[in-house]
DNA sequence: ACTTGTTTCAAACGTAGGTTTGTTTTAGAT
DNA sequence: ATCTAAAACAAACCTACGTTTGAAACAAGT
């Protein structure tokens, strides 16, 4: 019926509606009229509600790894140290590539993080760890490199921090930009999303560059 | 039955799941199970469950307002200006004044926050915004003279940073303690969250006086 | 002791959710 | 033209949800 497939097309009414609404939210009776297929399709094509999910979660965390490892080892040469506003970058870029696929990818990838730090899904989330945390280690060991000198706990806390900034500013970014163009002047759609990445840039590196309590008391 | 009522022991264990499973992934029946009461009576004594959600909210929110604007003023002389790290240091007491009354009140009220942002949920968040934004205003203006300069935008960003990072961290305050734990040595439980909430002063104060880079080309 | 208003209770209601079923349609291979 | 496997479809299924009901238990005032 539509120019893509009946698959292509769940996918993509599907991440529009979880961007806008959450997962559990969204129900597969939205997500097929959207769609324009029928009832059933959800379930033929991708076993269930959660099979979709998951299918829609790869879809985005393989290119996101592969972006951020490859700009890593083009970006930075056999002696090179990158700087932590560099670091940010690259890894803004990688999100911006995830972007670029699919407006909503993005809101859908960060409610899916948000997702997997919940009390219930520890499915979910070892799934994410044990699937993916090596493929970030090597970016966060730069990461570390980069930031101020701190015990391994401070470190494990900052980084959710920044998870947490990232996570609600583009879960709901939908929301803060009408919120911020009812406040202030209105500007242009395209590259927003851009600007607010670049904008948290320098924000948290200073946070990771930061000199924490703790250290004033410990080690010599 | 209990020692309580019977309201009380529903909200007690209301806040108990909604901090562990959120909002929306908690039944009713979960919650009069789990407080002993019979199933219609959270319709009886609240009307609806989202009847209970709002109580449990104003329940929160207003002595989150009382704490942090009497801290300003019994802190704050005439004409004695504060630093960055002590105004968050003023609210992060204010958060752990709410969460004295009830262990699992944080995770709630950041859950409460993370709910209002979200796209469908205007009823909630015009709520929250007309009846509590004129009590923060006078934090804000203080946080705001303490941060690096910068334009109405931009602050307001930052600070949508900064509320990411407490919502994120405090709503999945167990699983990433649980995750802590795992990786690293184990801690005593009873300070914990006032040990994370402190861990927060320097990196958002860092991030709230950060230099943005779009000062660079702008103004002068 | 009787009445009255409030609270508790077991049971049922109505709806909306994800899923399954059995049939029909489609499209490619023989 | 026929056969076959994949896909699409309408309809039903079953479960779980929030809510409502009406009777029973309770408490307090008179």
């Amino acid at each position: 019926m539509s120019s893509k497939g009946t698959p292509s097309s769940i996918v993509d009414a599907a991440e529009a509606l979880f961007a806008e609404q959450g997962f559990a939210e969204t129900t597969v009776r939205q997500i097929t009229s959207r769609a324009k297929v029928n009832l059933a399709a959800i379930n033929y094509h991708f076993g269930s509600k959660k099979g979709l999910i998951q299918a829609i979660a790869e879809k985005f965390i393989t290119p996101l790894c592969n972006e951020l490892n490859s700009q890593m080892d083009s970006s930075l040469g056999p002696d090179s140290k990158p700087t932590l506003d560099e670091l940010l970058e690259m890894l803004m870029r990688a999100l911006l590539i995830v972007r670029s696929e699919n407006r909503n990818a993005l809101s859908v990838f960060m409610r899916l993080l948000e997702l997997a730090y919940m009390a219930n899904q520890e499915e979910l989330r070892d799934f994410l760890i044990g699937r993916y945390k090596s493929r970030l280690d090597h970016f966060l060991i730069y990461l570390r490199q980069d930031s101020a000198p701190m015990e391994d706990d401070e470190f494990f806390w900052r980084l959710h921090f920044l998870l947490g900034s990232m996570t609600f500013t583009l879960s709901n970014f939908h929301t803060l930009h009408s919120l911020e163009k009812r406040q202030f002047s209105g500007e242009q759609e395209g590259t927003e999303v851009e600007l607010i990445l670049h904008r948290m840039i320098p924000v948290l590196s200073a946070g990771l560059q930061a000199r924490g309590e703790k250290l004033y008391f410990s080690k010599i």
